[in-house]
RNA sequence: GCCGGUGUGGCGGAAUGGUAGACGCGGUGGACUCAAAAUCCACUGGCAGCGAUGUCGUGUAGGUUCGAGUCCUAUCACCGGUACCA
């Protein structure tokens, strides 16, 4: 209590507190001057690339920016102390969406716009202290970046991995315009509030498809990324093995082919459903008004997966007849709302026996449901009945049972009720959708599924009118858009020679930025002399595209031109020292698209010659996003009102319950709305430069780190990071107060007495798992709360003695390092302050725990009896499994919970449990 | 709809099958101060009890295990993705 005291009084004399801003400006400019993180290729030293997703320049930095990238510095800088040559770049995926938006709301061109946010971004970025490697910095919408884009798509063109086919779309009647699936709401334009139609047009793909094996195969190989995410990727390359069958069609040369994964149900075909857009729907409409109307309707919505998925089922008979291929059987034809042309054949055979979809549909329309998969039990029991029955039973062993006059009545009651009740739960209850046993199957019955599924296969492709096939749910990369803000497609049409791509050396097609954007149409499609050019091949007059790439196409390539900074191609052999990627860091939200054409792009560039690994990445980590509590007053007109959260304050009861908030500026109450994402529809959004400019960069950067786990969501509270800043504050004032002590000798281990050792203890505890934390688990925020319980040991430590302070100098030292990666500008002045020269810390050596520091003498055991917990122990750190048991046994709590039972068996733990199981 | 994830005190979270609630926030009481801020000290899951302690407790319902927040089955709620938001 003493010290503590003296050391207050101290700290007040000096007046030398923590002050964040001066210490940041000047940390930030010794780097500055230093070059510190601007890296070469180094073959003499183990390499890591540290990626972050880069940010679409929106126009300022957001708490999701702030988190990402703090948690890529802290992998960089803790890597680095590690000993690897580090690069960690920054870039702008600069093309997109909201610059057209922001375009017409603030009457800007995109390109001015866009160039803007940059600049005000990168200052925030360099304001935050991140270690990137400047010199390599782009912007993707830059002709120098995408010429490279384009080059890479016309070698694709030449091998065949770019086509050309139609393409359904969101388009808006009214603004005659193309719609992004964000842009349909409830079916309609968000603009216009027109109902929204579904319009083919001819657009480029990408063949990932031909890529869908080892884009598969490529997730075993990649330990170093989320299981959720592998498991995403695979669901949707979704790869099924199944049978093409072709059902020949009455009044119809060609036949329709299906594709299915359960061929074992055919016989329990009873209709076939065809796409709204299917050819054979279009034919049969023509002859058929009602038919065509229905049609018609069907093209009313949006084209989202998640729209279609969740609409009514609907469907209309086209009067047209499939042959059975099995039975010959007359099904009918229907179209289905919910049968896309785009997936498989744009027909599926419907088994509404066996499928829930199907069942549905069949009810809806009073279409015939047939069983002819069963479980075990019922096919046991139909084995029985035809056991029992004579020969000359008719085909159908469940109605010739119930009839068959020779039958055991004992025997066969139960099971052809068993019988009975399946089929009924089939017909009135749901779909049987697992795997089971053929009936009604004709020379199928009693297979299982691997051997219906062999015995069809064999049997078709024996009749030619059927094969296996692997199908997968991946489509090919569509990545025409027919907006202004985007890279233009290289490719030229002309009248003779078609798409013809753009020669190497008229690349690369330049996007104008200098133009006035309305919001209806894309300028270069405006404006009728940009697209008018001459053919390459037979120089004759030809148009140029005027589609633009998928953002999603800058964003697949963009890691490897980090390392290739003014290379003459896409990249160079530089590429081949930093990649793979070691470590990438973005949200989960990209688990899919963004992550897996990042990985088919790698290997196009593979194949290209220009890199050698087969994935960009060997490990990635996900961040959930950055919440924060909405609060909000009713409108009179029933809207609402949203209101920062940095405007309200929060009031509480005695219990410390929330139980309402109210308006700082008037003092009334507002509502509150729950936690969310921070967004603007919700003004829950907290400005990372207001927390910067108030706490300091290392307080919000040890924050985000802090209050969660990387993966999950982050909420933010401006009482959390006060607290950050308190603890900073603490280690701030530990440091200087020490450091204005006498001097002191080296530790001597040997002269240590047990409060110096026990600190002494703690200390290199913390360094193993702050390590851990750091580089394998990537658990920051435990590894923090491991420094702030250092530091409250050290607070409690009061021993001024030679060895004392020697043992305190040494934990302060290590912390200054330990911490260095989260808030490095405070590390990097507290070095200064513990008597080094200013330096790069990052080149200090990451500290190693001591194994004899670690030594105990004793450990404490929990004892259980029957599994709840009873007492501890504390044992001799090597004692034995006996001597902890008898130890456990003597306890008088033990031993009072032990009384009138008979000890039936003790489980020990070596230094974690004794559990006796005793009654 | 489908795919993936999450659910623990008043709040953010910890617990890598072995003492549930580390660390931080908030709260209560106290010290310092003319006062406030800052700082420091103590306590802080619910219930019962002066206390020792007991008992309940990790979305819900079951199960596996000597032992389950953790593994399994079912179920509910919320979040992310769903191919033109990035």
């Amino acid at each position: 209590m003493q010290d503590i005291q003296d050391q207050g009084s101290h700290d007040q004399g000096n007046e030398q507190g923590y002050q964040p801003q001066a210490v940041e400006t000047a940390a930030q400019r010794y780097w500055r001057e230093q070059r510190a993180y601007e890296v070469k290729e180094d073959a003499s030293r183990p390499k890591f690339y540290c990626l972050s997703m880069l940010p679409y320049p929106s126009g300022a930095l957001h708490m999701g920016h702030v988190r990402n990238y703090t948690i890529g510095d802290v992998i960089s800088r803790y890597q680095r102390m590690n000993g690897k040559n580090v690069l960690q770049p920054m870039g702008w995926d600069a093309f997109g969406l909201p610059a057209e938006n922001a375009a017409i709301k603030n009457k800007t061109a995109p390109a001015k716009w866009t160039y803007q946010n940059i600049e005000h971004m990168r200052g925030q970025l360099q304001r935050m202290g991140f270690a990137y490697d400047w010199t390599r910095e782009f912007a993707t919408c830059r002709p120098d970046y995408y010429r490279w884009e384009q080059l890479m798509f016309t070698r694709l063109m030449k091998k065949g991995m770019a086509y050309r086919k139609n393409a359904v779309v969101n388009w808006d009647p009214v603004d005659q315009t193309v719609l992004a699936n964000e842009q349909v709401v409830d079916g309609r334009g968000w603009r216009s509030g027109a109902l929204v139609e579904k319009r083919e047009i001819p657009q480029w793909f990408l063949k990932i498809t031909d890529y869908a094996q080892e884009l598969l195969d490529g997730l075993d190989t990649l330990p170093g990324w989320p299981d959720a995410v592998k498991t995403m990727q695979r669901n949707w390359i979704g790869r099924s093995e199944g049978l093409e069958i072709h059902f020949e069609l009455e009044d119809a040369a060609e036949p329709l082919t299906v594709f299915t994964t359960r061929p074992d149900t055919l016989l329990g075909v009873t209709f076939v459903s065809i796409a709204g857009e299917h050819p054979l729907a279009l034919k049969a409409a023509k002859g058929n008004a009602k038919l065509a109307s229905f049609l018609e309707e069907l093209k009313h919505g949006g084209v989202s997966e998640a729209e279609l998925e969740t609409q009514e089922k609907r469907g209309m008979d086209t009067g047209l007849c499939a042959i059975h291929p099995i039975s010959g059987e007359k099904i009918p034809v229907w179209v289905a709302n919910f049968v896309l042309m785009g997936y498989g054949t744009g027909a599926v055979m419907a088994v509404p026996g066996h499928d829930q979809r199907d069942w549905e549909f069949a009810r809806k329309y009073s279409l015939p449901i047939k069983m002819v998969v069963v479980d075990r039990a019922v096919l046991d029991a139909v084995a029985a009945i035809q056991h029992d029955l004579s020969k000359g039973v008719g085909a159908d062993p469940v109605r010739a049972a119930l009839g068959g006059g020779s039958v055991d009545a004992y025997e066969t009651s139960a099971a052809v009720q068993l019988i009975a009740d399946f089929e009924a739960s089939v017909q009135q209850d749901s779909a049987f959708t697992e795997r089971g046993y053929l009936v009604n199957s004709g020379e199928f019955d009693g297979m299982d599924y691997a051997q219906a599924f062999e015995a069809m296969a064999a049997r078709f492709e024996r009749e030619g009118t059927g094969l296996r096939r692997v199908n997968w749910r991946l489509r090919d990369w569509g990545v025409s858009r027919q907006r202004y803000w985007g890279c233009p497609i290289p490719v030229i049409y002309c009248p003779k020679c078609d798409a013809v791509p753009v020669p190497e050396d008229q690349l690369p097609v330049v996007l104008p930025e200098d133009v006035a954007f309305s919001g209806m149409q894309s300028p270069i499609k405006a404006d009728p002399e940009w697209r008018k050019t001459s053919c390459p091949q037979c120089g004759g007059p030809a148009e140029r595209e005027t589609d633009t790439f998928d953002t999603f196409m800058e964003s697949s390539w963009y890691y490897a031109r980090y390392t290739s900074p003014g290379a003459s191609d896409q990249v160079d052999e530089r590429a081949n020292y930093w990649l793979p990627v070691d470590q990438y860091i973005g949200g989960i939200e990209h688990a899919i698209l963004h992550l897996l054409y990042f990985r088919f792009y790698h290997k196009l560039m593979r194949d290209a010659g220009l890199v050698k690994a087969d994935e960009p990445a060997t490990n990635l980590l996900c961040q959930g996003m950055v919440i924060a509590e909405t609060f909000y007053r009713d409108n009179a007109d029933g809207s609402k009102d949203w209101l920062n959260p940095a405007d309200v304050e929060i009031q509480r009861d005695e219990k410390a319950r929330v139980i309402g908030a109210v308006l700082k500026s008037d003092g009334q109450p507002v509502k509150i709305g729950g936690t969310e994402k921070m967004s603007k529809s919700k003004n829950n959004g907290i400005d990372p430069q207001a927390m910067v400019d108030k706490f300091g960069a290392d307080t919000v950067r040890l924050f985000s780190m802090f209050a969660a786990p990387p993966e999950q969501s982050l909420e933010w509270s401006e009482a959390g990071v006060e607290g950050m800043a308190r603890f900073l504050r603490r280690f701030w004032r530990e440091v200087t107060t020490h450091a204005s002590m006498p001097d002191h000798p080296v530790v001597d281990p040997s002269q240590l007495d047990a409060g110096q050792k026990t600190l002494r203890r703690q200390l290199h505890e913390t360094i193993q798992k702050v390590t851990d934390d750091l580089g394998r688990r990537h658990s920051f925020n435990t590894a923090i709360a491991a420094l702030m319980e250092l530091l409250n040991a050290l607070n409690k430590f009061s021993d001024q003695s030679e060895q004392g302070r020697a043992v305190r100098h040494e934990a302060l030292e290590t912390m200054v390092l330990l911490l260095n990666p989260v808030v490095p500008h405070v590390s990097h002045t507290l070095w200064q302050v513990l008597g080094h020269a200013e330096s790069v810390l990052e080149d200090q050596p990451w500290p190693q725990a001591d194994s004899a520091a670690l030594v105990r003498d004793s450990l404490t055991l929990a004892v259980q009896v029957n599994g709840k917990l009873r007492a501890t122990i504390e044992v001799a750190a090597h004692a034995s499994k006996e001597e902890a048991e008898a130890l456990a046994r003597a306890h008088p709590q033990v031993v009072a919970f032990l009384e009138g039972q008979t000890v039936r068996k003790v489980i020990v733990v070596p230094g974690k449990i004794v559990n006796i199981v005793a009654g």
